[in-house]
DNA sequence: GCCCCTGTAAAAGTTCTGTGAACGGATTGG
DNA sequence: CCAATCCGTTCACAGAACTTTTACAGGGGC
């Protein structure tokens, strides 16, 4: 699960025998895998070779450049894409993300810039490659958009910061399951929980004030005590919930907010 | 605009009659709109035309030529541009590539291989580009016209800077959706950002600073911290031009009244 | 009833953004 | 060809927003 950090296989299509040897001697000393290509091959030579990351210099492909790097975008659609060029517009850049690349770089750069560059674009696409086939999360009448940073109650958009969307996710994506505390931390923070922790519960406790904020009558994150957290709608029991019956305007929270939650239903 | 299939729009800038003769017929036979022009012509003339294919003889313009050809791709980047000359080095034809050109034709060439050139030409940047084939974008007050480079608030006309109009665009474009700092450089700058790099805020200011100044008492760009920013016209709670709603202390109206994006959401 | 765990609030500490201004390159006009 | 200007970028500082830590009180399990 933690892969220090990833290997890159790349290939570089360029015949700028100056550019490619320092670059390949930076890519040596990372212990990248590498490949150097004269020109455009087909798409499913590059598919063939399971590469994460393509260096592409676009003068050397003249127009057919455009072409490929459409094609190659849209077969490999995991593949980090990094143009470069003697010169460029603005204009071509832009062009040029849009078919698909990820970055382009300037000749002449530096071997180390190239390189951080492959490094980030591997990064990012492994981030973000499950991110784009994976749908709005839905729970309840909770939806989470991974793709937009946004989480929604009813329709409404709740005004989240980071930690507290990615918790609300982590949460939402095990919608029933109780996930326990080192595991949540572990997955938002990105490390292990430090002894004596508490920013997991102060967290909870945010999200769910903004929760039955924007509906009230429901409640989202139970406990389990000694154990860590499950995410399920439910509706607050019998007494009042939020049918018209209660005094509307006194969502008053004070006294109020400190119950239920606890459905301890641990075993 | 309600073009089924591609339809070509295009102009031919070139004096050789026998040429023109033989392309124009072929033209004519596909049914394509095309205008000759003698030489060149201000590119917001172009613009004006709605074209979405340029034939250049490059060899008529003479050192011109390229600052035609620039100017052209940088201000219609929705364009397809063809270029043919007489003859041609590989140096030549790299440079017009490079400054945005699609493809390069050297006469004589047959009308058969010119016209589909123009049509690969035109269907790749149809393709690569639906923005711009795209009416304008809309969003609350705000317009944005890609065609024309220029942007509107309540029918004003907007002055903007280059930067400050690929920002609005790319922002209005996700209207409502978060997009994320990074890409938001991406997509302007036309390649990854620099750790530290503070362009975006900056121009976000300014962004702001126009707007807000076009039309008081409405906020467009909304913050959100560690993420990016979200485009999205909401009134400012001042006071300003919106019937005055509820005070503080007015969480949430169960049912009755609905949609009121406060703005000041709690946090 | 005791001890451990969690809820809650607020202080303390970090990181990020807003903002004004200076710098340098590019463009325009003379 | 030079000067005036505009534009984009970078820098520094202040302030805002967020995260983590700390403290104490209330519940839960045994």
């Amino acid at each position: 699960m933690n892969a220090q950090h990833a290997t890159v296989r790349l290939a570089v299509v360029d015949t700028d025998s100056g550019f490619l040897r320092v670059l390949t001697r930076r890519f040596d000393a990372a212990g990248w895998e590498y490949r150097v290509l004269a020109g455009a091959v087909p798409a499913e030579e590059l598919v063939a070779m399971k590469l994460n990351a393509l260096v592409v210099d676009l003068s050397l492909l003249g127009p057919e450049g455009w072409d490929f790097l459409e094609r190659v975008s849209s077969m490999l659609p995991g593949l980090g894409v990094v143009i470069c060029t003697q010169s460029s517009t603005t204009a071509q850049r832009v062009r040029g993300l849009r078919l698909g690349a990820d970055d382009w770089i300037t000749k002449p750069a530096h071997p180390e810039e190239v390189a951080a560059r492959i490094e980030a674009v591997v990064r990012r696409r492994k981030r973000s490659q499950p991110k784009a086939d994976a749908g709005p999360v839905m729970a309840g009448e909770v939806e989470v958009r991974a793709d937009q940073f946004q989480a929604f109650v009813a329709t409404r958009s709740l005004d989240l910061t980071r930690r507290e969307f990615e918790l609300l996710q982590v949460l939402a994506d095990n919608s029933g399951k109780v996930v326990e505390r080192e595991d949540l931390y572990q997955r938002v923070w990105g490390y292990a929980m430090a002894h004596g922790d508490r920013s997991v519960d102060v967290f909870v406790r945010k999200l769910r004030g903004k929760l039955e904020k924007h509906s009230p009558g429901w409640a989202y994150i139970h406990t389990h005590f000694g154990v860590g957290y499950r995410f399920d709608p439910e509706p607050t029991d019998g007494d009042a919930g939020v049918p018209a019956a209660a005094e509307p305007g006194e969502p008053e929270p004070a006294a109020g907010s400190q119950n239920f939650h606890t459905s301890a239903t641990s075993r």
